[in-house]
DNA sequence: CGCGCTTTTGACGTGGGTCAATCAAAGTGG
DNA sequence: CCACTTTGATTGACCCACGTCAAAAGCGCG
C-alpha cells in the first residue's frame, strides 16, 4: 500500500511483521515503525484523509482489516474503545520519537543494538520470545533503512556486535546473549515502550 | 517540565514557541517537536502514565494548562472531542516521521531548508506570517539540536542557504524570497502537516 | 548448475564533527 | 558612562565515522 493512497480500512498484523516507509525522489528509504503480531499497521488512516507513509510487510505475515466504516461506528459508540485507539498511537508516537533519538543522536553500533533491545522486548511482550532467542526476519538492507545507514556499514556494525558477544543472528534468528549489556551498549531504557502500564484502565484509575 | 515526571495537565501554547526534547546521559539533546501557538505541548501525559520527553520554551510563551481530570471527562462525555485528541495526535505523529526522514536522510542543507518550510507553513496557517516573513526565535544551538547536526556546521549551513538568496534570517525574524525555491531545496511536501483537511467533520463526512 | 539475492570484505572518499579562536550584542553592576 | 561577563554567531584547521564503489563469496531455488 503506498503513500499517499485513501485506503478504507486499518490492517491489524495477527501473525509476521509489517513497517511503515516513505520513499524520497532519489530511491532513498526510511523505514519509519514496524509492526508485531498485535499491532495496527495504519492506524493514521482511521482519522485523516490519506497516508503519509507506506506499508509493506518484511516477512510473510497474516492481517486482518478493520474497515473504515465499522472503525468510525466503534470509536463514536465507545469512548473507551476510541480512547484505547488514541492511547496506541501515543504509544506509537513514543516510539517514533526515540527512534528519532537513535537515528540522530548514537553511533551506528548503539544505534543497531537499540534497534535489537527494542525489537526483542516488543516480541517478548507478545510472548514471541523462547528463552533469549526471537525471529528477526529483517535483511540488512531493511535495517540499513531502519537505522539510516549503509549497508555495508550496517553488515560491519553486526558484525562488531556479534564479535563483542552481545548478539548472534543467523538464519533469521536473533539471540541475545545479555540484555542488560546489550541495553547498556545502546543506552536503552525501556520506558518508553509502555509495556509496563498501557492499560486504559490503568490510567482512569490513576486520573 | 521533565521527562518521566507525572504532570497534572496538558498545555497548550497560546503564544510563544515551546519543544519537546530528550537529553541523553552524554548531554547531548534532540528536539523532537515543536508547538506554536494553537498547538498542545504534552498530549501524551492525557493516556500515558507519564512524559517520555521533556518539554520547554524557546521563546517567552503564553501557556494554558487543562487539568487530566477534565481532560478524562472531556474525552469520555464526548466522542467527537476525543476524536478531535486522538487526530491532533495523529497529526503529531505524521511530523514526529518527516522529521525523522529528515534528520535520517537528507543533507544538511535540505535539512535546514526542510525545517524553515516547516516552521513557516505552520506559522502561516495560524496566522503568524506578514508577507513572506515570521518569528524565527530559535539560536542555532537550538536549531543543531533539532536537525542532529552540530553548531558550527548549523552556522555554515545558514551562511549558505542566504548566501543562495532563498532566506534572510535576522534578529529572530525569518523571510523566505521564494518558497517553491525553499521547498524545492528541501524536498518538502507538506502533504504531511494536514494544513486543508484536518477538520473532524470532513473526515466523517467522507467516510 | 546457473541466476538472484543477500552477506561480506577491501580501498578510498567526504560530509559533517571537534576544537579553538574571534567577534558582536546585550546585560550588569559600579 | 564604562569595564566586565555572558551568550550567541562566525570562521579556520584538522579529523573521523560512515558512505561509495567494487568485487567476492554464500545460498537458496527453479
Amino acid at each position: 500500500m503506498q503513500e499517499g493512497e485513501i485506503p478504507d480500512g486499518v490492517h491489524v498484523v495477527l501473525e509476521g511483521f509489517a513497517c511503515g516507509y516513505k520513499l524520497l525522489p532519489d530511491g532513498r528509504r526510511q523505514i519509519i515503525s514496524y509492526s508485531v503480531p498485535g499491532d495496527p499497521c495504519d492506524l493514521s488512516i482511521a482519522l485523516l484523509p490519506r497516508m503519509d507513509c507506506s506499508i509493506g510487510t518484511l516477512s510473510p505475515a497474516l492481517v486482518v482489516r478493520l474497515s473504515r466504516e465499522r472503525l468510525q461506528e466503534i470509536t463514536l459508540e465507545s469512548p473507551r474503545v476510541a480512547r484505547a485507539f488514541w492511547q496506541t498511537t501515543l504509544v506509537e508516537q513514543a516510539i517514533a520519537r526515540e527512534w528519532l533519538i537513535n537515528v540522530g543522536q548514537r553511533t551506528a553500533f548503539s544505534r543497531a543494538a537499540h534497534l535489537l533491545c527494542a525489537m526483542f522486548l516488543r516480541l517478548r511482550a507478545v510472548g514471541l520470545v523462547q528463552e533469549n532467542m526471537c525471529e528477526f526476519p529483517l535483511t540488512q538492507t531493511e535495517i540499513a533503512d531502519t537505522l539510516a545507514l549503509s549497508t555495508v556499514h550496517v553488515n560491519r556494525t553486526l558484525m562488531e556486535l556479534r564479535r563483542s558477544g552481545l548478539i548472534t543472528l543467523r538464519d533469521k534468528q536473533l539471540t541475545i546473549h545479555h540484555l542488560p549489556a546489550l541495553e547498556a551498549a545502546a543506552g536503552f531504557n525501556p520506558a518508553y515502550l509502555y509495556l509496563d502500564a498501557t492499560l486504559d484502565d490503568d490510567v482512569t484509575s490513576t486520573a
